[in-house]
DNA sequence: GATGAATGAGGCTTCATTCAT
DNA sequence: GATGAATGAAGCCTCATTCAT
């Protein structure tokens, strides 16, 4: 995926060696102080390199954002798989993919406000690209909904509207953060207002697939996955 | 409240008619351009005066960032109230309240981004002062939520908490409409996302109030207001 | 002319001034240190102006080596005019053209080596005008040729081709003055070289007619005037 | 001529293999863009070697510029004592000589430009050596113009003004081309420009034996040499 | 000897802000 | 009060040169 920005150097496994250093270092700073008042030099002494360095891994500033926005979006998407790895019903994989999806949100909240902050000043293409990693990390709990429908343990909604619905949920818990932290958990907050929305949608079907899985450690499995 | 930025210039009246014409060219050319890309002057010939102009009205272009967001915040704060103006059931109140709130997001879509995007850019004192009317037009939401409990019609929920639930489905209708205007239409998104949120909530009794009022041709009214 | 370069500042006259005060050190340190080497901070504090300023006025660093390129031109174009004032004689009037035409590259060494050196790294539109601006400039000595043969003191000549052996040979007195001053002086430099080139192509009226102006004291007039 | 750039790399004959790679890679991009235009990289890559190595056989950028307008002069004076060969008559000689040397400027008239545009860019030692050089060219027409004045062909004149001459107008075949093709052939340029120059300084005694030899296939011989 | 990654000085340019008019 | 020219700090980026491998 980061094929798509050009370096200079063309050992591959150095120039992921050199981003790695790169691009962590420019969330830290884009985080922290925002794209436009993080320079170069910053991020390039951050990652304990030369300035020129920089723009022999990256055509641009601009790219660093790409990558570190990028970077974000790839990091979170690998984690939900991994939640579910072993879980087979469908109502208790969507419910742990959207409580996985919401856990990694809170553990990046400086990430997401970075992409919903930052975004406008990629390229373009650039954007276009984000936007399209964006849905195929949305698909990862589609898919959940869309199974559950399947099956019947779910009402024929429209998915994609449902799974916004959950994801910017979950966004919202970082975007708002400084406010929710003081009226309410993370853990309420993901069983008030983000799980309540699906389950309101469930058969009366799913709710007894549902009830049942409650038993299990689930919570708890998703936290330490993240 | 726009007091809180100073002006060389006394003359209120003068600093108030300067002020709404930098103010709105501010905000179109942030909107478009982002802070940091819009220069001073572009806001000065946006609005028809000098570039040393402006340094009389406002101290930075820092607080025009916070003129800009404020001028936001109040002009929305003041569509909600006049929709209610003669509604006086609870449950139509909030339903009305919540519907003109995502309303006025929607024809406010820019805004909306622009807040979420510029607020880092504030000093830490505008951006408190930018939380705190947040929380106040919030108030506008949650003290309808809070007459229908007190009336029986809605369980006992975190108040503040749904009230974020629902304004920032109102937010996200703006931040994602690159994608949800492909995959549904305002009126369906509000009912199906943002007006379920707070029909779940409603007891036996207060769903019934709210089929009584479901005759009225609340959208209508509300639509006429925005 | 200079219209041709667009400046921030609007006013006429003050872009004028400005730029006298610019052009004249971006033509001294091109001449010295060449395009490349010389800073725009470097022109600017030679024109006693801060470096900002220099932006008001002129687009680019290149747009200063246009202005300054083309002010040597123009500037010398103007020379020629003058000295032909009231001579009426064809064929004195081509000497006098010529002779004010070399003494003028004389007394501009250095601005002829900048054309030579540095109309390269002009865009290519630019270089264009330039071109075209020389072309001018040849036309006051192609028209005096022109007027000798109309006249029948000259041979019928390729006019072009004989106007760039002269003004070829004028700008090599700057080009190679580093050899040509320890091996002549302009005087002769002029009469055995440049003057020589159009007489041996007189006819014999027109040697005749040449005969007789030389005993005007023509060198002295150009002399005075350059 | 080449060791007076010193290399790091002893080995003269490695020395002389890896410069006559740089060397043309480095004309023909000065020639195209400027000196200062030019990469020390590009000029590696066009010599398919790294960046670093070009720092074992050269000081420096600009000796890279000495080497290559060095190279471009050597190369040149080589030329014409070719074309020499076998030829006898004075003024033939002369004839020959001059007509070698303007066909060999217009065969590299990029070279000749390059040589007035970036003499500049050189030490001062290094314009020094560039100049003696020129002159040693110069040397292989004026000792051809020596021969005819001491063999009673040509008046007395200055001889290196004369040279001058010569060599400038060859020049100005290449500086000017961009008008001159337009308005003439290189055929007409030598005969119309350049030799008439000496011819008109021909003795009696000289014009008669240039017409003698005018029969030969002159030009023809230089042609097929250059 | 050869490579090419790394360095860092320095150039061009922008733009928030000031200030004389 | 209004103007807009002037300032100068600071940022992005390039590239000659070095040096570890």
């Amino acid at each position: 995926m980061q094929i798509r920005v050009k370096s200079i150097v063309e050992d591959p496994e150095l120039v992921a060696r050199r981003r790695s250093q790169l691009v962590p270092a420019a969330i830290k700073l884009f985080c922290r102080r925002g794209f436009h008042r993080t320079t170069v030099k910053d991020i390039a002494r951050a990652a304990r390199v030369s300035a020129g360095l920089v723009y022999q891994y990256v055509h641009d500033k601009h790219d660093l954002l790409f990558l570190a926005l990028t970077h974000i979006v790839e990091t979170n998407k690998q984690e939900i798989p991994a939640s579910l790895k072993g879980v087979t019903d469908p109502v208790l994989r969507l419910s742990t993919a959207i409580e996985a999806y919401a856990r990694v949100m809170d553990a990046n909240r400086d990430a997401v406000l970075l992409t919903y902050r930052e975004s406008k000043s990629l390229t373009r293409d650039h954007k276009e690209v984000l936007k399209s990693m964006e849905l195929e990390t949305n698909k990862l709990i589609s898919s959940c909904i869309e199974d559950c429908i399947r099956a019947g343990y779910m009402k024929k909604v429209n998915v994609e509207l449902l799974t916004y619905h959950l994801v910017v949920l979950s966004h919202a818990w970082a975007l708002k953060h400084w406010r929710l932290r003081h009226i309410t958990t993370l853990d309420e907050y993901i069983s008030t207002n983000i799980h309540s929305v699906w389950e309101n949608l469930l058969t009366p079907k799913g709710r007894q697939r549902h009830a049942q899985s409650l038993g299990a450690p689930l919570r708890e499995r998703v936290k330490a996955a993240v």
